[in-house]
DNA sequence: AAGGTCTGCAACCGCAGGTAG
DNA sequence: CCTACCTGCGGTTGCAGACCT
């Protein structure tokens, strides 16, 4: 037997909403809340398909959200994630609080990608576009255009920890400084860079080090010995809160997925409640857990 | 100014996971 | 366990406005 349709076909609008249907579907959720979206069109008075009304309030009409451009930071985010996530959007919207998958998933085709290819990186695998198949642990000159800061050469190190999704290449540290000048821009080669300067404070990318340094690659089962190294760097790195506790970390080798599952939810170091709690963007990272430890 | 092309984004579609009966 | 249904996700499409020639 065949799946029935989400709605009846025959007698809903498509398209375009028009300013009174967004009205209508704003007064039903602020008076009935969330939910039962299959019912929701009939009772709100709504000729559109359950489906629709949800997608129309989570991308467009839900109040939590946040208007306007993508910050530095945020694209920042947004391709670390991608690079250990791949294109789970739901996932790395849930560490943009205001921002929706939709929204990020073609701000990434539109924008990022863009970016990211004009600076010779593979937006798919992340690594150098030229580089052979076969890496070796190598410093990759880059010139990824986040900070338009200084014109200090970035680099890529391309020791490598493998998504948990497939097997892609993540390059683990990722240092977002840019080239002002394109021309300078030696992207999409292996070759040894000459040691650069240490970046200065004023150098460095503001406020957010994206390093990340994991030891092993995500296994289907993440044993004991599935741990994370983290870098050493002093600076306040937005994974750092995936740090196990400090005095508990070396007796007791944290799950990988544990972890990851566990920091990822930001409600108790970004929105302030309690632990244990979840709140609305913590709900896909549950679904996260599930993902990394199968 | 007009027509063509490009870009960004809202919305749709199909599928998969979860779950109630 | 099976089936049907609901919800959510990711890929894709289509349109409107911006930009170019």
């Amino acid at each position: 037997m065949g799946r029935s349709p989400c709605c009846e076909k025959t007698h809903t609008n498509k398209g375009a909403w028009t300013k009174e249907e967004d009205q209508l579907l704003i007064n039903y959720i602020r008076t009935h809340g969330e939910g039962c979206w299959r019912s929701l069109p009939q009772a709100a008075g709504l000729l559109r398909c359950g489906k629709s009304c949800r997608l129309r309030w989570i991308n467009y009409l839900r109040p939590d959200l946040k208007r306007g451009n993508f910050t530095e930071e945020e694209d920042k985010v947004i391709i670390k994630l991608h690079g250990v996530l791949g294109n789970k959007w739901s996932l790395i919207a849930g560490r943009l609080p205001g921002r929706t998958d939709n929204e990020i998933k073609n701000y990434w085709n539109t924008h990022i990608k863009r970016k990211l290819i004009s600076n010779g990186i593979n937006p798919q695998s992340h690594r150098p576009i030229t580089s052979t198949s076969t890496a070796t642990p190598a410093t990759i000159k880059t010139c990824l255009d986040f900070t338009n800061s200084s014109p200090q050469p970035s680099k890529v190190t391309t020791s490598s920890i493998i998504s948990p999704t497939k097997n892609i290449f993540i390059p683990t540290t990722y240092n977002y400084s840019s080239s002002v000048d394109d021309t300078k821009c030696n992207s999409s080669t292996t070759e040894e860079s000459p040691s650069p300067p240490p970046p200065s404070e004023k150098n460095a990318a503001p406020a957010l080090d994206l390093e990340l340094s994991i030891g092993l690659p995500f296994q289907s089962k993440c044993t004991k010995s599935t741990s994370f190294n983290y870098s050493s760097s002093s600076s306040k790195s937005l994974f750092d809160f995936l740090r196990p506790p400090t005095t508990d970390a070396a007796a007791k080798p944290v799950s990988a997925a544990a972890v990851v599952a566990q920091a990822m939810c930001p409600c108790k170091w970004q929105l302030g409640l309690q632990k244990g709690q979840l709140c609305n963007n913590c709900q896909p990272f549950v679904g996260l857990y599930r993902y990394i430890a199968n």
